[in-house]
DNA sequence: CTCAATTATTGGCTTTGTGCCACTATTTTA
DNA sequence: TAAAATAGTGGCACAAAGCCAATAATTGAG
């Protein structure tokens, strides 16, 4: 058979195909978006204004819009978007879930992303399908709101992964505010970690890589004044060693 | 409200709930399946039977099949074992692309496994969809056929992270027959990551884990004997720094 | 005005694991 | 018996982390 013939018989069968024809999960995706509020991990969730679950507390999620999303990515911006009014956070895919037990009107696909937020001014939005919306204090990588489907074991995966990769990745620097002190960003990092490291091999790791750079001012505190610095190099750095002893 | 009558209005709205009312993407499963012939890193490719993309080279995937597949790693191991005969690899999701552009039957949702087989007779079956299966040698992180749909980036992006994730972890281990010298464990690396190591550096690095254990056997080549070592521990093993220079 | 308390920052030694490369060991074949 | 080939080791240098004590800069109590 030639080409043009493969190329003919294939518009044929575009032209005959019928998505409705065949038997589809449900395709959605939820958003695990961290922040850091009194020098602790939290997470955004939404109270459920819908059936299933309704009334219970879930993760910033929501349907595919085949008409106005392109790509999942959009769908968890747009998402995260109407939740926080924030444009361009760090955004990662984490992993997708798909059973046919998960949720109960049948087969569900769901892909997870996670979400980095500057711990500053970031004004929620209840927005569609929820009635109430805040940010839940992360502990031993759970929160004491039970979630809707399996969003409680997504929380502790996810979190888990965001642990261990602030192990040996930079990303724990998306969530500070524009300015900040070696200091604070070592206390995120604590945050995240749930445990404690050495300032002096914190200092030294975080600044022999071209990450950060200083600002002219210092955070006056009331003791030493300690110096500003900032986000330099954009990008997720890798180190080349983990934090050992975790 | 109350709980109870929650429950009810839950009942309710699950009878009233009609899948067909809502518009889905379709959702497969692709696996990249890797393996090593002649020290070389090779991926399963097979030839399509069918529209769209018919006569064309793709990964093994397919359809969520939502009466036989429980859940999304079915599919996965359901082709997997179509074509390979094989129960029990090492399978890992890897990344899940959804658009509205890369099949030409709309939008499109494909969740992507890795699966790392050891090198030794595994008998390949054509299976349903396919008219050909073969495996095809990567180099540079590309074969030299053109795949399907979005699969060619697939496979690059797919290889990239093999190839990253061998730099600070035991799993090319994976691609080993049950017993093999260092030497040759070193090869297998060497075939991932494109780039030699030091053999004395590669030696130390294995057997300070406790990955590994002596068999009794010496691999006999004509030259002085190389003893055989087989896994000890099934666990993929992350090593604190990684492989430099690459 | 001086000193204790507090927080920021540095000095410097130890430890761990990799890079590097020359050297030894064991086998076959010429 | 020696050369060639492959397996495996010795040992030092180096990079980056752990550890912990010392120093620096600030405020507030007396």
């Amino acid at each position: 058979m030639t080409s043009d013939n493969i190329q003919k018989e294939e518009c044929d069968y575009l032209e005959s195909y019928n998505a409705k024809d065949f038997d589809r999960p449900s395709t959605s995706v939820d958003n695990v978006i961290y922040t850091i509020i009194n020098n602790a991990l939290h997470v955004l969730i939404v109270k459920r204004s819908n059936h299933p679950f309704k009334d219970q507390w879930a993760l910033v999620g929501g349907f595919v819009d085949l008409n106005t999303d392109n790509n999942l990515e959009m769908t968890a911006k747009r998402k995260l978007k109407e939740k926080t009014g924030v444009n361009t956070p760090y955004l990662e895919q984490f992993s997708t879930i798909g059973n046919k037990d998960r949720d109960p009107r049948g087969w569900s696909v769901t892909t997870v992303y996670f979400a980095l937020l500057p711990s500053e001014n970031i004004t929620l939005n209840v927005g569609k399908g929820a009635n109430d919306i805040k940010w839940a204090k992360i502990d031993n990588g759970k929160i004491s709101e039970t979630l809707a489907f399996d969003h409680s074991e997504i929380l502790r995966e996810c979190t888990q992964r965001l642990r261990s990769k602030a192990l040996y990745t930079s990303l724990p620097l998306y969530l500070m505010p524009e300015k900040f002190t070696l200091h604070e960003l070592q206390e995120v990092y604590h945050a995240v970690l749930s445990s404690k490291m050495d300032p002096k091999s914190f200092r030294r790791r975080m600044l022999t890589t071209d990450l950060l750079e200083e600002t002219a001012e210092m955070r006056q505190t009331g003791r030493r004044p300690a110096m500003l610095y900032r986000v330099k190099n954009d990008q997720p750095f890798f180190f080349t060693r983990t934090i050992e002893g975790i």
